[in-house]
DNA sequence: GGTCAAGTGGACAGCGGTTTCCACTTACGA
DNA sequence: TCGTAAGTGGAAACCGCTGTCCACTTGACC
């Protein structure tokens, strides 16, 4: 690869991360090619099309949901590593829209290859069972409720990102507070959500 | 306004409104007029626009909003009233996808005509004050946490109009749980949070 | 310096959406 | 029964998007 289409390359990378954090995954191609400074061909000769480049830009970060995850599984105290690894992931999907949109509903194919997600499902149960049987998670919280934390805090889209981390940290502290064992009020049934079965039935 | 055009109207009327609730808002007027069996010229000659369109689609509801915070308003027990309206509320957007789109984001000015917006505001806010005076909800409690509340509902979307109730019925539980006065956790501090500053500059 | 495959920009095809337009039809008062 | 304004369907203008194409340029090895 010549030197000059990898510098290229690597800052439509660059400048598409940017757009996508901001704006959502709804931002043109030719917005992304003429703020990186180069034409559409170059664009789509890297990337065939914009589901690859999304997936390309969001790789990072959709490895550092795996490795949170393996953070709290390997937190001594299991309650302090759910509570971490959740306040981390929804940090990091309230300051950036447009991986938010990537995790919850536009590509989710591009995600659970090799497993990734059943491996996160046994993971996380792990840990919820650890915590539970610490008697400091409440014996009813169910695996769905991860994911509704997720879904609940992807509405969360104030004016700048510093407002929507804020708002969501606010939010994760409440729900976290709720899912002590120590405040056990009553709930509705557990709600049966698969995050990556849920929106879009492949347009 | 002759007897025929009339029953067209609320023909589309009727469409478009189940059309919205189970797809959302971006359900193609071309759409709309098919399944109502009649031209776009009946459909644009009766709403110029799809937004006013979901205008009067929606309108109801909106109403229906605001006849909720009356009865949350008129129950002599404050946190009841707060809690069934908070319920009330979220239970409506879980159940119309295209009601959530119509309220969060995408055609706000709609709303917000001849000062409904203060008027809720200062509403809840005499609610939430006597629900503190009572001792039944935490006393940093903020108005803007109720907008935290709806945002993070608005997230919800499952499969099916059942699934996404079930879910926002727990989110809901989870989150008053929360707020109960025994509850008082510490919490990051609210988020400023203009529900209909939020998102879209006007396009 | 010369060669040429790799790289490039920008015009354009195709698509799915909203909105407009116009020639035709129909309800209904006189 | 008839005249007419109100009502109508569907074609097409228009727009912004993704993805394609091709004639031109350029980096890097000889």
């Amino acid at each position: 690869m010549r030197a000059d289409a990898r510098q290229n390359r690597d800052r439509i990378v660059e400048v598409a991360r940017e757009l996508f954090a901001g704006r959502g995954l709804d931002v043109p191609m030719a917005a992304i090619a003429r703020r990186a400074g180069v034409g559409m061909a170059t664009l789509y000769r890297r990337f065939p099309t914009k589901e690859s480049l999304v997936t390309e830009v969001f790789s990072d970060q959709f490895a550092e949901c795996v490795s949170i995850l393996d953070d709290a599984l390997a937190d001594p105290d299991p309650w302090h590593g759910l509570c971490t690894g959740i306040e981390r992931i929804c940090a990091m999907h309230a300051v950036d829209r447009g991986f938010t949109a990537a995790f919850v509903s536009a590509f989710p194919q591009s995600f659970d290859i090799d497993g990734e997600r059943a491996r996160a499902d046994s993971a996380l149960t792990e840990l919820i069972d650890r915590a539970k049987r610490a008697g400091q998670l409440r014996a009813d919280f169910a695996l769905d409720d991860v994911t509704l934390v997720l879904m609940a805090n992807s509405g969360i889209i104030a004016g700048t990102p510093e407002a929507s981390l804020a708002a969501s940290r606010r939010l994760v502290a409440y729900l976290l507070s709720a899912f002590r064992a120590d405040n056990a009020h009553p709930l509705p049934p557990p709600a049966p959500l698969n995050l990556f079965d849920v929106l879009p039935k492949r347009r």
